[in-house]
DNA sequence: TCTGGGGTCCTAGGACCC
DNA sequence: TCTGGGGTCCTAGGACCC
């Protein structure tokens, strides 16, 4: 069993850091050991929500996106921290870092998950043995836990890496799913969010093995192409690799706040929209990218949400720049109400090195 | 006392060209 | 003398994920 490797077959491993943020917080301050901690923006401000959470406080019923006001009212003793992204992006590096001892062929999916293709690894050992390896060595050199799903291709990793928090090893078949994926409802597949669910369940699409069932006809006049996708992937066919490139690559940069009160003045606004184009800068560069083109996003105090974008002749990275073509935008498109949101965003983004003939001209 | 901030991918309509 | 079909670019918005 230990040694289950396919002939024809690939073996992917999807990595996922349990409640990270919150978990790098406690690695690094022990006297939050088993305290329920809750990492939430704007701690201080009554549009906080949580953005993670440890498992002591998940006991209480507090879940990531819940507003602060409810997760404190479920649970008093709460530990609310600010989120510190610099030193989660370190603490990152250093995780994939460790993965990369094992194989080159990892693919970063967000800060806190990966994945890995281990198909060629057999000389360190069976998929389990690694997976375990790679558990004890990031629970001993960093204190983080890890879900480590085991899978002939990428969707089952991810829906296995699922199936045990925290801390779980899984292991999904092809002669798995069956019994292990299709019981799940639709809304814990990869890929099915509420609309889609919804959708599904008006034709009695209600379990994963449903979708795998379904005609694809059916599925492809509700979700598109995605459903037959999901169509695909519930069959347990995900043909994508393990692409280790993708880390390096970016198509779109941005930055956007929600304001502590939501604002009308002017001039205000063009305050909030430097900052935003600073910050974009700060991003662009880190990233040594330009774009060409600026999108603005408005968010009223409905909540109803515009975005407008304008194409450029010329790639363009400075503060700037971009903030005279976000103002522009802004000029043009806000209606007058109060906004409860702003942000720039970078679409088509490219390297510098990749952008520079046409740079040139300038 | 409602609901953050960073992204990716897909769709769909209009303009324009051949 | 009533209107094809394909391709590409641009824009806006929606769905989804962490």
């Amino acid at each position: 069993m230990s040694n289950w490797y396919p002939k024809n077959g690939y073996v992917i491993l999807h990595v996922d850091m349990n409640s990270f943020y919150a978990s790098v917080e406690i690695a690094e301050d022990s006297t939050l050991k088993g305290k329920p901690v809750a990492i939430a923006g704007n701690p201080d401000e009554r549009k906080g929500i949580i953005v993670t959470c440890s498992y002591e406080a998940r006991s209480f019923g507090v879940k990531t996106t819940m507003a602060l006001w409810e997760a404190r009212k479920l649970c008093p003793n709460l530990v609310v921290l600010k989120p510190d992204f610099p030193k989660y992006r370190e603490v990152s590096q250093q995780i994939f870092k460790l993965l990369g001892t094992y194989t080159p062929y990892i693919e970063p999916v967000s800060i806190d998950e990966a994945f890995m293709d281990i198909t060629t690894c057999s000389h360190i050992g069976s998929p389990v043995e690694i997976a375990n390896s790679i558990q004890k060595v990031l629970l001993e050199k960093l204190d983080l836990p890890c879900s480590i799903g085991i899978a002939p291709n990428k969707f089952l990793a991810k829906m296995a890496s699922d199936m045990k928090k925290p801390n779980g090893i899984t292991i999904l078949r092809k002669r798995d799913i069956a019994a292990k994926l299709w019981p799940l409802p639709i809304e814990e597949m990869y890929g099915v969010g509420k609309k889609s669910a919804e959708k599904l369940k008006k034709h009695n699409i209600i379990y994963i093995g449903d979708i795998a069932k379904a005609e694809t006809h059916l599925i492809k006049s509700l979700l598109g192409i995605n459903g037959e996708k999901l169509k695909a992937r519930a069959l347990g066919n995900d043909p994508r690799p393990v692409d280790p490139e993708k880390a390096a690559s970016f198509k779109s940069i941005g930055s956007s706040a929600t304001f502590p009160e939501d604002i009308t003045d002017f001039e205000e606004l063009l305050i909030q929209l430097k900052l935003l184009a600073q910050n974009v800068t700060l991003r662009l560069e880190r990233k040594n990218a330009v774009s060409d083109t600026v999108q603005l996003t408005i968010r009223y105090f409905d909540r109803k949400t515009i975005t407008r974008r304008m194409k450029l002749p010329t790639y363009i990275f400075s503060t700037e720049d971009i903030f005279y073509y976000s103002e522009l935008l802004l000029n043009q498109h806000w209606n007058g109400s109060a906004i409860r949101l702003l942000g720039i965003t970078m679409q088509d983004a490219r390297s510098k090195d990749h952008a520079t003939y046409q740079l040139s001209f300038f």
